[in-house]
DNA sequence: CAAGAAAGTTAGTGACCAATCACTACCTGA
DNA sequence: TCAGGTAGTGATTGGTCACTAACTTTCTTG
């Protein structure tokens, strides 16, 4: 396998393991385990540890962005934000990707308190792009658009803390407006 | 000093360093030396690392409802939620808070991975007894107070990810009704 | 087929970390 | 005054982790 194959594979597992371990919960040595070669191989195909976070961060972003493009691909105007709503849960459905999102939300904070203001503007651009994609999507009305984020957020909240399906604070969401 | 003492000193250390570190991210050490007592006395005044967190994860939430209920103590109806919104910008400006509040709900979904399914009941708890708070405080409609929760945590999402106040991002959120 | 590059491994290092143990210093009440 | 409880420490330990050095294997190509 040529390393830029091994090196998308290795991003995929560690997403997978970032996701459920965060960055310092997460071990090298379980995410050469999950691709298959040797831990010191993984140092080859990137300078360092955050170097793989940080490819896995981005291509969650790219992952969530390209979900909504898709989703929203030759549906009618008016039917849009309920397409995006309907991908995003499907996306999320598995958990996986969404852990990732916030563990990439801590991430960032953290990455700024030892002086790496790199990683965050990285971060940034990679979720001003997403908004971004949303707002086009949703037919550029930014009102629609944050409020589809911040119910996403919330919705993040719910998931991580791991609310029943069936508990009543999912029912409050019902009164998040669904449609602009 | 005693115990006991000691002990709310620790939490209040604690939620400040694992809102910098996270749980992993975060040594003993660190706690110890920022009580300043030796590390090895923390685990005379707590079983693990483990329950530590857990004590600085329910202060945080206390604090946070605690906010509330102080900020709309004695306001006239129509301007509780403005006067919430207002306490909670406060309460995260520094964002020590904030990224504890964060840190916690990637928390309670790594404890879950691993077995621990006691912590993130507790959490959802606290959770649900803030979501109440407010929800009474905002004169029992829902729909205002989960749309105040969304806001909420669209608002952790940006302070996380670090964007400076004069981003046309945060223009956005003027577009999220601030009252009811 | 020779030779070099690319893919991949084994062995190892220094640093760190949660938790334990055995100990000291101080206070309090009979 | 002395016995027992409480606050607190130094030393240590078994284990983990990111990262490096040096080596082997496999593929490609002139």
């Amino acid at each position: 396998m040529s390393a830029e194959e091994r090196r998308t594979c290795v991003v995929a597992v560690a997403m997978s393991e970032f996701a459920r371990g965060g960055y310092e919960g997460t071990s090298t040595e379980s995410i050469a385990k999950g691709v298959g070669v040797s831990q010191p191989y993984l140092f080859r195909l990137f300078p360092n540890k955050r170097a793989i976070f940080l490819a896995a961060a981005l291509r969650c972003i790219e992952m969530t962005r390209d979900t909504f493009v898709q989703a929203a691909d030759g549906v009618p105007p008016g039917e849009v934000y309920e397409a995006l709503a309907v991908a995003y849960m499907d996306l999320i459905a598995d958990h996986e990707l969404l852990m990732m999102q916030m563990q990439v939300q801590v991430a960032v904070f953290q990455a700024k308190q030892s002086g790496d203001e790199e990683f965050g503007k990285i971060i940034r651009r990679g979720w001003t792009d997403l908004y971004d994609t949303v707002c086009l999507l949703l037919g550029g009305d930014h009102e629609t658009s944050t409020r589809f984020m911040a119910s996403g957020m919330l919705i993040n909240t719910m998931v991580a803390l791991d609310y029943a399906p069936e508990d009543r604070l999912w029912g409050c969401m019902k009164f998040l407006p669904c449609g602009p």
